[in-house]
DNA sequence: CACCATTTAGTTGTACCCAATTGAATTGTG
DNA sequence: CACAATTCAATTGGGTACAACTAAATGGTG
């Protein structure tokens, strides 16, 4: 059984890709974009964005094993390994093995990192600025995003065997 | 003179950072998976994403120096360079300095290269449909996503200046 | 003609991102 | 208890992405 298909016949090759190329122009160009103004605003903190998120995820839960990071930031440990190194050598983190796992490793910020919250603060007000998007229509493009990424995250599972 | 700021300003600062959060998470998360899918599904063209995106150019507009392709597909010559090389390793493409200006480097597609068209021209069918979206949703999205990234660039060029 | 700013690719260094592998530790099963 | 399967972090290798720099070629301007 194959998955639906929600296009309409009469859809022409050429208009496919069309369409092919504008989304994924549009979604990449975004993407990229998102990441400049990060990296302007974010500089004056000494961090990346993958840095933030990260950042982000430690100020809300406190300590937590490399794995359950990579689980809320859907990141493997190949990128996320040397990622917290550098954060461990900027002295915003400590990483250590878990006394009871000795296969685990856990994250837990130092006074430097929970003191960088404060700074951090400014930064969701300034990208949500830059955006020039109100609260409705950010709510609205988050929805859709979401409801793309799990289609294409379920198709990339099925492809393969679908051929 | 500031940037309009077009929130209401009864929003706090953690409805701020929620917003960022989600909608950076998702834009995130989207990109990652459109790519995830075109991995699957260029896999057995042999080339990435990115590389698809040149040889889309390519067969469009025929040959064309590295600076046009560069403007066409917003990336500069540290990321077309060794991306353009590979694809001659592979076969697809040639690079030749022009005649007329010796700075210049004309990129064109080999036979090889020219042919793979037949093989792509399925591939943008697979990807709409694995969006689950219909052609109405995928334009609308396309243009809130070239919307939000206009303002992000404008925001990028002029928050330096802003601080 | 000589000088200088500009244009164009390429190189280097830093940082992501993922696939595949490694190696240590833990868990489940007989 | 022994041993196979699993879990977890780290590493390696290939491929973007961008900033900063280099080097060659071009195009004025005096």
């Amino acid at each position: 059984m194959t998955s639906a298909i929600p296009l309409p016949e009469g859809v022409s090759e050429e208009e496919f890709l069309r369409l092919d190329r504008q989304i994924c122009f549009s979604l990449h160009a975004a993407s990229r974009a998102f990441n400049g103004v990060y990296r302007v605003v974010l500089k004056e903190l000494g961090i990346t964005y993958p840095q933030y998120l990260v950042m982000l995820v430690l100020w809300e839960q406190g300590e937590l094993p490399v794995k359950k990071l990579g689980e809320y930031l859907r990141l493997d440990s190949g990128t996320l390994s040397p990622l917290l190194k550098r954060l461990e050598a900027a002295g915003l983190v400590r990483r250590e093995r878990s006394a009871r796992d000795e296969r685990s490793v856990e994250v837990r910020l130092t006074e430097e990192g929970t003191a960088l919250r404060e700074r951090a603060l400014a930064v969701p007000r300034r990208i949500v600025s830059a955006t020039t998007f109100d609260v409705d229509e950010i709510r609205d493009l988050r929805d859709r995003l979401d409801r793309l990424t799990a289609a294409l995250d379920e198709a990339a599972l099925q492809d393969p065997a679908a051929h």
